[in-house]
RNA sequence: GUGACCGUAGCUCAAUCGGCAGAGCUCUGGAUUGUGGCUCCAGCGGUUGUGGGUUCAAGCCCCAUCGGUCACC
């Protein structure tokens, strides 16, 4: 039996959108998916049981953080992530070439690989290509994703094009370098290519033609107007291998969810809803609202009506508020547990209206009725953020 | 009872020689996209305890008064 296939169960006629099932050694996922975040093996606050109870199958780590602590090795001797999370459902493992990028200051790329200091305690570090499948292969994940180079938003063509270059020689030394480890693990590529349409197009062909049984878009939402972002996705998936499920690397809020399965996407991971979660953002059908609020001090319904989490069936809007205000840690888990189950029937709802032929419609309606956060506000945000930083 | 010190935003406190009353927290909104459990942005909020006086000008100087803290009786 192969430790990992991917069947398309239905296709849309009017767009780009397919439900689909993966299989892996720790069980199968049904597509689209949204990916709950655990960088350091743990969805913060969250435990296993309540992340099932959500109906979460498959979630995400993070090399970068666990090759720093507590070290692959312990996790190796203590029988890899499953066994050490107590999660025994398919885990994907991102590479660390993220964070290669956000924590550039610490950072010297070359051809062999990048150099970083750590951000624990300042000591040295190498990840390669090759090392990054050693590590991966330490932590046993069902799904692992190949050391890569994301390029900064904005970037010259130059940069972008070398990027992806070396991006490309990175995964033919990640794909032999497999081969010493585990067979039962999957190697996904990664597409690069910036916001250049032509290399886009080119990372796509190339990893696509790759023998990689799944594919990751990197290099996305790192600052970039959405639009952009979309259009990119435009240029990619006709390029990508149908039979092949696709990863939207980092993405992405409800809203980049429903557009990004209507572009071909099958899975999404994102630390979005549990970090704003954290700080008091909760989805409803109608948009995020900010439970923090003093419109929910009194409110007794659950923060969003209709919605078949833990949170929404046991707590009012009230007491998750009170929780926020008086900063208590129960708070952290009925939020994140909150925002992980809506994400999570985003995606059965996707799957379902694919399967019933009617995307289209279910994707005018969410958009018609749900509010994302302004983007124009952001935009001013980031701006400001910037200016203060370079004083 | 006597003396000293202190009363400034909801809270804790700034305010040069008498010269446009400010900050942090709280509060009200907003942001966060392959998580450094980090944060960031904006806003509301004032009869400077009260009443007089001096002065072009008083949170600041003078008098009275109310309240608080401390020390001593």
């Amino acid at each position: 039996m192969p430790a990992f296939t991917f069947t398309i169960d239905a296709e849309c006629p009017d767009s780009w959108a397919r439900a689909g099932t993966i299989q892996t050694p720790h069980g199968a996922i049904q597509t689209p998916i949204f990916m709950p975040v655990g960088t350091q093996a743990s969805v913060k606050s969250v435990s296993p049981e309540e992340l099932r109870q959500a109906r979460a199958q498959i979630i995400l780590a993070n090399t970068y953080h666990l090759m720093l602590r507590p070290g692959s090795p312990l996790i190796a001797e203590l029988g890899g992530l499953h066994s050490f999370t107590h999660w025994d459902g398919p885990i994907l493992t991102d590479s660390g070439g993220f964070q290669v990028f956000s924590l550039g200051h610490l950072r010297k790329l070359s051809e062999d690989g990048a150099a970083f200091k750590s951000h624990l305690d300042g000591s040295a570090h190498t990840l390669t290509p090759e090392s990054v499948m050693r590590i991966e292969a330490e932590l046993g994940a069902d799904i692992i994703l190949p050391l890569d180079i994301c390029a900064a938003y904005p970037c010259s063509s130059e940069e972008a094009k070398a990027a992806m270059e070396r991006t490309h020689r990175w995964a033919e030394r990640a794909l032999i370098a497999k081969e010493k480890h585990r067979p039962e693990q999957t190697l996904f590529g990664i597409v690069q290519g910036a916001f250049e349409p032509e290399l886009r197009q080119e990372s796509a062909r190339y990893t696509g033609n790759l023998p990689f049984p799944g594919l990751s878009i990197g290099g996305l939402s790192v600052g970039e107007p959405k639009a952009m972002m979309w259009e990119m996705l435009r240029y990619v998936t006709p390029q990508l291998p149908r039979d092949k499920p696709r990863h939207l690397l980092g993405v992405g809020s409800p809203e980049d969810l429903v557009i990004g399965v209507g572009l071909g996407m099958d899975m999404f991971d994102c630390v979005l809803p549990t970090r704003v979660a954290r700080h008091g953002g909760l989805f409803t059908r109608s948009g995020r609202v900010n439970i923090k609020s003093a419109r929910f001090r009194s409110e007794r319904g659950p923060v969003d009506e209709g919605c078949d989490c833990y949170t929404c069936r046991n707590y009012s809007a009230a007491y998750v508020h009170h929780l926020l205000r008086a900063g208590e840690y129960l708070y952290y888990r009925l939020g994140s547990i909150h925002n992980i189950r809506f994400m999570l029937r985003l995606a059965g709802e996707l799957r379902a209206a694919i399967s019933a032929g009617n995307y289209a419609a279910y994707r005018a309606d969410f958009l018609a009725r749900y509010i994302p956060a302004s983007e124009q506000v952001r935009e001013d945000q980031r701006e400001k953020w910037r200016a203060a930083r370079l004083r």
